[in-house]
Parts: C-alpha cells; sequence; structure tokens
DNA sequence: GGTTCCGTACTCGGATAGTTGTTGTCCGAGTAATGAGGG
DNA sequence: CCCTCATTACTCGGACAACAACTATCCGAGTACGGAACC
C-alpha cells in the first residue's frame, strides 16, 4: 500500500497558497519552482482538487489556482480524499461467501464481514485524525520562517 | 491508494486456520479451495505471513501451514504490516527542502516537516485500531456457523 | 486624445506515452509416506 | 516377521511473465494584456 505522492504535493501547494494570500491566482508553474517539481504533473494533479471544491481555478493569461476556502475550511481529510478518491483502502471481495460458503444459505451473510468491519473501523480512526487537521492548524504550527521564505520566493518569482 | 487483497486473504486464511484447530500442518492447496483462491498466488502470499513469524511452514508431504502463535496474539496489524510490509503508506520526500527551501540554512528543519508529522498521527491512530484487533476477538464476533461451515468443507476435502 | 480591434503570450484541461508495482503462473528443492527386498 | 532402503507423490519456496496503476509529457481551448489603427 502506498499512498500517491500528488498528496504531498497537493499538501504543500496548498499551505503556500494560504501563506503567498494574494487575491490573483496563482499559476502552475510558480507552484512547481517552489518546490522543484515537474509542471505539467503538477497540474494534473490540482486538477483533481479542483473537482473536490478546494482550489478554484482560473483560465487564461493571468490565470492560475486559488484556495476556493478558508484555511480553516480545509481538512488532510479533504485534500486525501480529492486526490486518492473516495474509496477504501481495504476492500472487502466477500471471499467468506465463495468455496466453502458458496452453498450456505443467504440469510448467513446478513451481518457484514467481521474482518471487514475491522478494517473500516480502523480506517474510520485513520479519517477522524484526518479531518481533525486544518491548514489553519498547519499554519499555527509551522515556524514563521518556512512562510516567510515562500512569500519571498514568491515574489522573486513573479517579478 | 489501494490495499493488497492479500490483506484479505491472509487474514480469512489465519481465521480458518484458528477454526480448523488442526496440530497437522494444512497445505497451500485446501486453503485455495475454502475461499476459491488461485493456489500459487496465495503460496506466494502466505510466505509473507511465513517470514513474519505469524505461520510457521512445514515443507515437504504432508507439508502445509500451520498458525505459529495462539489466536490471541495475532493481531491484525501484524497481518498487514506482514503483507504490506512496514512502511508507511505517506512517505514524506521533503520537498520542503527542495526549491524554496534548497537554499535555506539546515537549522530550519531540524524539526520534522508538519504536513509529515500530521499524516503519521492519522496512520497511528490507524495502526491502533489495527492492533486492538485479534484473531481471538474475531473468533468471537463471528457466527458458530461460520466456523462449522468451514470445519466441514476443510475434513471433506481432507478425506 | 480616446476608442476599437486584432495579434500575442500565457494558462488550464484533457488526451497521450513511459515506468514502476501488483497480480498470476511455473518449475525445482526437499520431505514423508509407501512398498519391495533382504536378513 | 522385522528392518533397511529406494521410489513416489506431495508441498513449500523462489524465479519468471502479464496486467494494471501511477508517473510524466504534450498539445489544444480559452483568456487577458498590449499595441496599432482609426475616429
Amino acid at each position: 500500500m502506498r499512498m500517491s505522492e500528488g498528496v504531498e504535493w497537493g499538501l504543500h501547494c496548498c499551505l503556500a497558497l494560504a501563506w503567498i494570500g494574494d487575491d490573483r491566482p496563482v499559476p502552475t508553474a510558480r507552484l512547481a519552482e517552489l518546490f522543484d517539481l515537474p509542471q505539467a504533473y503538477l497540474n494534473k494533479r490540482l486538477q483533481a482538487l479542483v473537482r473536490a471544491g478546494i482550489l478554484s481555478s482560473v483560465a487564461g493569461a493571468r490565470g492560475g489556482f486559488l484556495l476556493a476556502r478558508p484555511p480553516e475550511k480545509i481538512t488532510f481529510l479533504d485534500v486525501v480524499t480529492a486526490v486518492e478518491g473516495p474509496e477504501d483502502p481495504f476492500r472487502c471481495t466477500e471471499i467468506r461467501q465463495r468455496g466453502a460458503g458458496a452453498e450456505a444459505p443467504a440469510r448467513d451473510f446478513r451481518l457484514p464481514c467481521g474482518i471487514a468491519t475491522a478494517m473500516r473501523r480502523a480506517e474510520l480512526a485513520w479519517r477522524r485524525e484526518l479531518a481533525a487537521q486544518t491548514l489553519a492548524h498547519m499554519i499555527e504550527v509551522t515556524p514563521e520562517t518556512a512562510a516567510v521564505r515562500i512569500r519571498r520566493h514568491y515574489e522573486r518569482l513573479s517579478r
């Protein structure tokens, strides 16, 4: 199980957008330079955040991306779900109903599979923690030097 | 992010081994028949559980697999880690140190990346839930009919 | 001088290849049962 | 009758392909700016 690196990119880009705090949209090229990422692929990833309503995009010259909501309203869970998709990591394929269980009466499977339930409970705890982390909270706990550095670099690139 | 289906297979097979409760090893062919799984590939997956010390294998004729520990000592986390590997789903590549952060002094990165820390916290909650679920607990909450069915089917196959 | 229009540069968005990881299959090494042969 | 030993069938374990997902790249649609031409 490996999480797509688009999650890391998305979170850092959202945080950078919050730090920059500009009304004007920030194009992909600037964001890519901030973290030395491949521009075209980053753009593709950010599209997922736009579809999820986390970012808003502006097309054309002077276009780019903006946070669609204030940082307090953007959670890690939002970003992870947007990039990775809404599906559960563990997918129950009901193998209990195959083989030995193939000819069992249907009422034996009324209750959901206990293994799937346990996995789901764990994933719920994971999601709960992710939902508790907002971008605003991240801004609080991060040293100001990082924010200043991003802003400096961004202004230098915008000149 | 998608969890390997080997996790589901491993958990169901461990549970079946616990239900069967035989001193003699159970070969892959029997386990594969219990859930209608591809035998060769299941064997490959069970090897991971052996390497992790969850199962013990017996080679040769009348060989097969056995639980290496009592069901109370086998957690979901053990199985997941054995199959999926010990790496964290989220992998921090320290992109904060690239691009804008490339020329920053090293002391700015003394503290671990806040984003990585938050992701790790969520994964810790996930692991905590997985570690709390033992095979023995799964036996308790599962209807007896399932256990009986597995045993019946296994004895019929062993004839 | 002000206004309109056109050309240009720029940016997002989706369609198109390359690479890594997961799934699936096969054959060899090793082991226990089995049956024959000899004592 | 009992013991020894070679044969046989069986099972795990790792090496070898097929497939899917992720990563990376390119080009087209659309937009705002800038400048020239005209009133």
